[in-house]
DNA sequence: TAAAAATACTCCATAGGTATTTTAT
DNA sequence: ATAAAATACCTATGGAGTATTTTTA
């Protein structure tokens, strides 16, 4: 036969308690016979004597008082199940698996992480760096509850909210012709090396696109990660187009790179959160998004912050002299 | 309301385990609309999603894994109170509150529980010295699962089993007059001062009556224990009657004390091991009290283990030279 | 005799079943 | 068209009640 009822561990931690079944009994707000009943099932049921009748009344067992120590112990923990419940439907709790695309994870996904908390201190953050396509694959097989990654979110199932807008900027070493230039033209780049990721990466095809529209020459030489491409632009093959999220960490002072804005177009990538459209948390993760892109668009948390900001507040932007 | 059902919490991690709700009722052998609606009536309850349709398809949201985690817990906790159960049908295990009364606990209480932990492994003995008194009234108060203490046990609710045999013994300093002899009788005690135990004991009863049918001249000078007052008889303060199960321990060679045997009476008492007649576990006990006496009547293994010993077999009882 | 627990029985709430509909591939 | 889950509805087990009997101080 099966497990016990939690009723009956109910009823044993009581009668444990009281010592006395009408007590017990009262104590559960059920009649007398009901927990005297329920207590001699459990009884049958695991083959051990719980009370035994001494004088008029009864008395727990030793063995009944052990049976009861488990007992208290189950209830604990179906009452933290409740707890736990209770406080998620004000707000989130638990595990919520975050991921974001590798060209963002290193620059924004901290103060993502940080908002998130500050709003749900109950949460544990789970983070992950994924490429935009298994992002969405394993977003969408609700493996992942939240993704940050670059616009368009081309998938039905989700829905998504713009967090921030990620202007490119040219990344060049300081000694470029154009880095004596306070801002650059995409005319600027025809004839230069453009640097791109490997394939895979969202940024890529970005950046591809925009360098085939104006004729610049780009090349890929397995660049894994944005690191990785300006390590190679501060040796002098080339030059890239970095978010600007990405400045204030690739561009920081004495990364041998410098970054200059364009001033003819806008070129830009735009960063959202994105969620399962049906999830039952989609109206938090919405309230969410909202107070992620707030945080994002403000520029002195982003100054207070150096290593994660998402402004070239503190990167090398002025022309060398 | 209450808490979850643990047919619930069963369904709950059947499900977090298979990730598919067809499968997960076949795994516990119920309809899949019953496994549905009762997660369904779960998820109500606690007020958290635990699934999400994704596909055709359903997947455990992270909430869901994660009381999932808690419902195992419980089910160990349930599964292990089960599997105790089990145990203690065929035999006893768990807490077992054994006493004996104090002017036999140092000696024997040793090789009783030796004795029940061999035939019951999974007992936990939690033991007590308690007067006889006391002792009766907390076993039929089924605060106490076994007693052992001195006959009679005048009580209609306790069944017993005399487990020992319990000659006195005459003890005196070595330079006593009657310790040249090898033995003793009734006569040699006229005159003599016989220390007695405090009141409340049993011996000091069984000790007085003896004393008074042959006109000793017996005191009692604040004698807590037989070990106090087998200090006073080394400093020749008087003798006393020591039982042969005490003689191993107070009458060991070096403790400036020696016992005589009487030729004449067999002065003894015996010892029994009681229970609640009543107690579910009375068959149990009726068989471990056999157990218990063949093992104190065995020579052998008092004397192997010469600390608890009843046997007197140590002890000096050779006459001086 | 009175107080406590066990027993007898009755009832209904609900877990569980079958049949069907909805949803998504 | 098919596979999976949700819904509708019905059935019956068993938890809980009231009334009564047993036990014991």
């Amino acid at each position: 036969m099966g497990r016990p009822t939690i009723r009956q561990l109910e009823y044993l931690v009581a009668l444990d308690a009281h010592g006395h079944i009408g007590r017990a009994a009262a104590a559960c707000f059920v009649s007398q016979p009901t927990l005297s009943t329920q207590i001699r099932q459990l009884e049958r049921h695991l083959g051990v004597a719980i009370t035994e009748r001494v004088g008029r009344g009864i008395v727990v067992t030793s063995a009944g008082h052990a049976l009861a120590e488990r007992a208290r112990a189950v209830l604990r923990n179906t009452d933290e199940m409740l707890e736990w419940g209770r406080s998620s439907s004000t707000g989130l709790n638990g595990p919520l698996r975050v991921a974001a695309i590798p060209t963002a994870a290193p620059y924004l996904l901290a103060r993502v992480i940080a908002v998130i908390r500050k709003r749900h201190p109950e949460v544990l953050p789970c983070l992950d760096e994924l490429k935009a396509s298994s992002l969405i694959e394993t977003l969408t097989a609700a493996q992942l509850d939240l993704g940050l990654m670059a616009m368009p979110v081309n998938n039905n199932d989700l829905e998504h909210t713009v967090v921030f807008e990620d202007p490119f900027l040219l990344a060049m070493t300081p000694r470029h012709r154009l880095a004596r230039q306070s801002a650059v033209t995409t005319d600027d780049l025809v004839g230069e090396t453009v640097l791109l990721l490997e394939d895979g990466h969202c940024l890529r095809c970005q950046v591809l696109k925009m360098c085939r529209s104006v004729g610049a020459r780009e090349v890929s030489k397995g660049g894994a990660s944005l690191a990785t491409i300006c390590q190679m632009v501060a040796a002098g093959i080339g030059v890239t187009l970095l978010p600007t999220s990405a400045a204030p960490i690739e561009a920081r002072r004495g990364s041998g790179i410098v970054v200059r804005p364009f001033s003819d177009v806008t070129a830009s990538r735009q960063l959202a959160l994105a969620w399962r459209r049906r999830s039952p948390a989609a109206p938090l993760y919405r309230e969410l998004a909202d107070l992620i892109a707030a945080e994002l668009a403000d520029p002195s948390s982003g100054t207070a912050s150096p290593p994660d900001s998402p402004v070239p507040a503190k990167c090398d932007t002025s022309p060398v002299k």
